[in-house]
DNA sequence: CGGGGGATAATTGTCAAACATTCACGAGCT
DNA sequence: AGCTCGTGAATGTTTGACAATTATCCCCCG
């Protein structure tokens, strides 16, 4: 009944499927909020059962790009991908390739400075005083001495996707919150003495000051001193952990 | 009361086994290239149907999580994700974003411009030959009269792509071929003058020789006037369109 | 005449059983 | 020994049905 085209050969049905709809959505054929016709249609018009071709439609809700309602009004329709969409896409990538490969944590403190770097400037010239507001309650809740590791972790990375965000330019936010939240993972592991966290809420104080006082160079200065403490952290953790499992 | 499921309704089955699997693979309770059981088996032992069971696993491999081979030996499999896998996926979400998304022009070439300053110190520093030779000859490939505009935006993704590979940092490499990448799609919708063509490779050519010369502040200044001179070439074409849309 | 409530139909979610296809491995033939 | 063919295990796909959900419409009651 259905013949065999040359190429599906090494590809399965739902996956050219998948790719054929993502092709029509990424055109924009399909705009956000369009509805796709019925599973049924739909798996008639590819020249497949329901079955696989629902097969293909999970595979684009794996990436977010459809949903899907029951009942009568219900049906398939295309996401709206906005920014919040693709910064949590775009952390789960990120999380996942840290989390599974041997990542020296230098290359990791690198990265992020070097990210932190380019937003200093644009940072410095367009922060808005909602978002200073937001970063000094991240700095005061980093301060609690109630507050677990974990938490703390969490703070830490909201603080600077706060100062992503502050550049004014979405894009950028991005790519330094993917960065960012990838290494939480790591940072999770550590468990800080006290004196560790004040070190830290202490240089995200200056940061801060510096952000508000608009001085990019100053804000650069402190960042480096923050990464620096950072990797070292991380390294005496490490050394720490090895020592231990081989003593 | 009756009903099982804390928050929403009820998420569907295959949702809550993709995520199952997912965190085990994640956690490292799968290894790369270990192989799971059958699908027959899972499906029994998640109390679910092979279908529903499969539809699970479509959107693992979706995510680029696992994959699977028929035949006897066959089976599902872990993916070892790596850095090039990584890229691309990045490289996926933020091309659709870009594409599906109203941004300003200014707004992505600024986005270019700071990841690029951010690469430019590391990447002077650690330059090896075989990436100079590389982006010469992208250069050249440029150059060249009879290469069409798509062709000619590719190989500037490839020039900027040896750039940060070039910082000798893979996770930086990452981001910033995910944004350039992303910009692609906005890039390929120009034709090209050939005096633009010129100006470009010229320009690119002198981000070689500062690269060349280790001279991370001239290269710099080079980003900084070639991404000007993008961002107009951008803006006429789009005021270009707009006239002729609405004469 | 208006509003509430239940039947209804449309649509996704799930199941069951089977057949098709691919592939490694080993038995048997030459 | 080497080659071929069968066999079994696994994924890929189909068919058909039933379950669950929900907007809509119509009817009945107030």
């Amino acid at each position: 009944m259905t013949e065999p085209d040359s190429l599906s050969r090494a590809a399965p049905a739902d996956e050219t499927i998948a790719e054929d709809l993502r092709a029509l959505i990424v055109a924009g054929e399909l705009g956000p909020d369009a509805r796709l016709p019925g599973e049924q249609e739909l798996a008639a018009r590819f020249g497949v059962s329901r079955p696989t071709l629902r097969e293909a439609l999970k595979r684009l809700a794996a990436q977010n790009l459809i949903r899907t309602r029951r009942g009568a009004a219900g049906g398939t329709f295309v996401n709206r991908v906005g920014w919040e969409e693709a910064r949590e896409q775009l952390a789960a990538t990120a999380t996942l390739l840290v989390s599974t490969t041997p990542i020296e944590a230098g290359t990791l403190g690198e990265a992020r400075m070097a990210l932190l770097t380019a937003c200093a400037p644009l940072a410095a010239a367009r922060r808005t005083e909602p978002q200073l507001e937001a970063m000094r309650a991240e700095i005061t809740l980093s301060s609690e001495p109630d507050t677990d590791d974990r938490a703390f972790c969490a703070s830490d990375v909201r603080f600077h996707r706060i100062l992503g965000e502050a550049t004014g330019n979405p894009l950028l936010a991005l790519h330094l919150a993917g960065a960012i939240e990838a290494v939480q993972p790591l940072l999770n592991m550590l468990s800080y003495r006290m004196r560790d966290r004040a070190e830290i809420v202490s240089r995200h104080s200056a940061i801060l000051a510096r952000l508000t006082d608009r001085d990019a160079v100053g804000m650069l200065a402190e960042m480096e001193a923050l990464s620096r403490y950072t990797l070292d952290l991380v390294r005496r953790a490490q050394r720490l952990r090895a020592e231990r499992r081989a003593p």
